[in-house]
DNA sequence: AGCGTGTAGGCACTTACATCA
DNA sequence: GATGATGTAAGTGCCTACACG
């Protein structure tokens, strides 16, 4: 379910997690299993240390466990202020205590319980300046949510060794995996996509990421090639017009000292003719079938002797020119 | 059937980090 | 070792298609 207002959203899921915590399993309240996650992207502001803390809360007359997962340390400020929105505006306001540590002396009892309580998890996932999202597990993003989980405990025991945050690269293999799974589909359906992520142990939303960015790459050299492609277009275009503009000079340089014109009856495209050799007049370039067939009624015919083969010339009326050249 | 809304996925653009010369 | 260029993983916002009430 996607949210616009945080507030009411987090409201919410505490007020069902609190009548969960009360009608369900009233004389074990404490053993409601409420996992909330915050999903993040990257981070500036590094939460502090409650926020990979599992805490104890208390609602009102009945305490629920809070677990806060370990975040990604790649969060970003954004996320961190929604998180921290979070709690300012929804849990403080359900009278969570967030300060608080968990309780870690739970007996075997409360343990027990505890795993046979129902567990209403509740995912918050904060995407940046997006709106919070709210999502009861069971639904399909759980899995996603699980791999994500498994990462950030990773990278969260990787930060907890004082090693400094480090952008991920893939290795070869998982690079080649994905490139011979883009050869076959360069787009991947959620099935796919999980598919390939655990066989890379890598996170669906990775796979994602490489794919999109793949795609993207190939775009842009397929945009290159085309560029490159309509450069050298240009460039032969430029020259033809070039040479056209020569023969349109020369062209008119004969016109001054020969009466005849091309008839607009026939359509010559220009770069498709040339000069006949023997008597200097326009030729077609190729096939004469290129030609229109007849000329008009009131124009005559002209055909060149010699070879190439000539084509028609429609002459104007006025003009009496000779059966051939 | 038409409409409003929520959701997921894709794309363009951008940022941040790793690597290399 | 410092630095700029380049490649790429990831973040963000927007758009669109689709499902559903």
């Amino acid at each position: 379910m996607q949210i616009t207002d945080n507030r009411e959203q987090i409201l919410l899921g505490v007020q069902r997690l609190r009548a969960m915590a009360s009608s369900s399993h009233p004389t074990s309240p404490t053993s409601l299993g409420i996992e909330l996650s915050i999903a993040t992207q990257k981070s500036e502001l590094p939460f502090t240390d409650h926020q990979q803390t599992a805490m104890e809360v208390s609602m009102e007359s009945s305490p629920v466990q809070l677990e806060l997962l370990p975040l990604r340390p790649s969060c970003q400020k954004a996320v961190a202020n929604a998180g921290l929105n979070l709690w300012g505006l929804g849990f403080n306001a359900c009278g969570i205590d967030v300060n608080q540590l968990p309780s870690t002396s739970a007996s075997e009892e409360e343990e027990e319980a505890q795993a046979e309580a129902p567990t209403l998890q509740l995912s918050v996932l904060a995407m940046g300046k997006r709106d919070l999202i709210v999502r009861e597990r069971g639904m399909d993003v759980v899995e996603h949510e699980r791999a994500f989980l498994e990462v950030s405990s990773r990278v969260s025991d990787e930060e907890e060794s004082g090693s400094a945050r480090k952008k991920l690269r893939l290795s070869k293999e998982q690079s080649a995996l994905l490139e011979e799974s883009f050869k076959e589909h360069s787009t991947l359906n959620p099935k796919q996509k999980s598919a390939l992520a655990k066989q890379l142990n890598l996170r669906p939303r990775q796979v994602e990421v490489w794919f999109q960015n793949r795609r993207a790459r190939t775009k842009l050299k397929q945009t290159e090639v085309d560029c490159e492609l309509l450069k050298r277009c240009c460039e032969s275009l430029t020259e033809e017009n070039r040479r056209l503009q020569k023969e349109v000079a020369e062209l008119r340089a004969l016109k001054v000292g020969a009466p005849f014109v091309i008839s607009h009856d026939f359509y010559m495209p220009a770069a498709t003719l040339t000069m006949c050799p023997s008597c200097e007049r326009l030729a077609p370039h190729g096939s004469p079938t290129a030609i229109p067939p007849t000329p008009t009624a009131s124009g005559s015919t002209l055909s060149f002797a010699s070879k190439p083969q000539h084509f028609p010339l429609t002459l104007p009326s006025q003009s009496q020119p000779s059966a051939a050249c």
